[in-house]
DNA sequence: TCAACAGTGTGACGTATATCGCAACCGAGT
DNA sequence: ACTCGGTTGCGATATACGTCACACTGTTGA
């Protein structure tokens, strides 16, 4: 239970909470436990629930029409995701979905709006993760446009690294628990040039591939090939 | 003067303030006048002020290490721009240049925050836009990996008749007042292939090509061609 | 133990699009 | 009226990447 609050109060959102507060929050927060694989919910979906992962790691995707997918990102303790339908109430614009089993902790618009009111640094906080995102996004389409596809597949394995990575003595092991699949759909890339591009690395020996995870033994060189 | 009060108020951010409000607003805002080609201010610039365009069009732009631009938006009056910084206070990440003449209102994370507290729905309002934000722009991003070229084009035009667009006798005039080098920096292709859609479309009837601007003929077709 | 299947590795081929090159146009000065 | 920089139009060529095809591996589970 402890654990549970102290990935709450990690989570940007709620920094600015003390105990009492983090402890209010929690007896409005329904904890929900996803398998790996398990949808929580779909594009088109109502709903205005908001949600902290608590434990696992969570991949939002979408849909094209022809039914090819793209992932706008991973997520993993402590990261939320669902805020958008939260103030701009309009139907999930993505998926969710755990990459691995995971644990969450989801709040409504009614349970947050007490502490809008009384906590003004909880607004701003979600102001500037809101802002924070919307740099971030903007990034990885000037990526899309500028970066060839070897270069955004190193990139995504920095970031992936960032979030996910443990240093060890034979590298920076990156357990990202994606398929080449889903890794080609967070680039924009299909497949196969992804699995090229990780072999080329591999090749060249900045890296080490493994079962849905990449050791990186030269992050230099990743740095520099990514831009 | 009053077309400035008026402006501002049609402006969602401040969609929530009465007479008096915007009144006290007006006096705390700044005044910028902007000549076409002017640059308001430079991707990594200081600054935490905000703008909301009065009359006038606006670009946003990021430039690339080699130099290649991307215009991630084109801002008409009522817009604002620049609220990034307000809340995430980091250097600026993208340029903004008059497209024409310009006038814009600009106000600074102090002038704004007596109205973030007293007026919650200034807060909510700048919640919800900025999600609204992020979902057109992971709209675009879905675009740059699943749309060609034509389509992104099509996609483009339509928006900015939305925007821009005035409905006359022979067509709906789209005077969007960018180059083609521009179009193309904004849909994240090169001027040539651009040009050579905007062909195509011009050649089946679908629109008709005018200086900085275009008449769209086949609204419905421009559609279907865009999804 | 084997079948079935999901995931991975890699080559052959086609194509959308960038790049290059140049000609035509146009509006704004001088 | 005439240049001249900024545009636009469009063909020729090069290439990165998607698509297709298939073989290989590892894992699950009957």
């Amino acid at each position: 239970m402890d654990e549970i609050n102290e990935v709450l109060r990690k989570a940007p959102l709620f920094e600015a909470l003390d105990e009492e507060d983090t402890a209010a929050l929690r007896s409005s927060v329904n904890e929900v436990r996803l398998g790996r694989g398990q949808t929580l919910f779909n594009e088109g979906d109502e709903g205005d629930r908001l949600y902290v992962i608590l434990s696992g790691k969570v991949k939002l995707t979408r849909t094209a029409v022809d039914g090819r997918e793209n992932l706008l990102g991973v997520l993993g303790p402590s990261e939320m995701f669902g805020e958008l339908s939260l103030f701009d109430p309009r139907p999930r614009t993505a998926s969710a979905v755990a990459v691995t089993d995971s644990v969450l902790a989801g709040l409504g618009h009614d349970d947050l709006r007490p502490f809008l009111s009384s906590r003004p640094q909880v607004g701003l906080q979600l102001l500037k993760s809101l802002a924070a995102r919307l740099r971030r996004t903007n990034d990885v389409m000037a990526d899309l446009v500028f970066t060839d596809v070897p270069g955004r597949v190193a990139k995504a394995l920095l970031e992936l690294a960032d979030k996910f990575g443990k240093e060890g003595d034979d590298g920076l092991h990156v357990h990202h628990d994606l398929t080449q699949e889903e890794l080609a759909q967070l680039v924009g890339a299909s497949r196969e040039t992804v699995n090229k591009a990780l072999a080329e690395f591999a090749l060249r020996g900045w890296l080490r591939i493994e079962a849905k995870a990449v050791v990186l033994l030269d992050v230099e060189r990743m740095r520099r090939r990514a831009r």
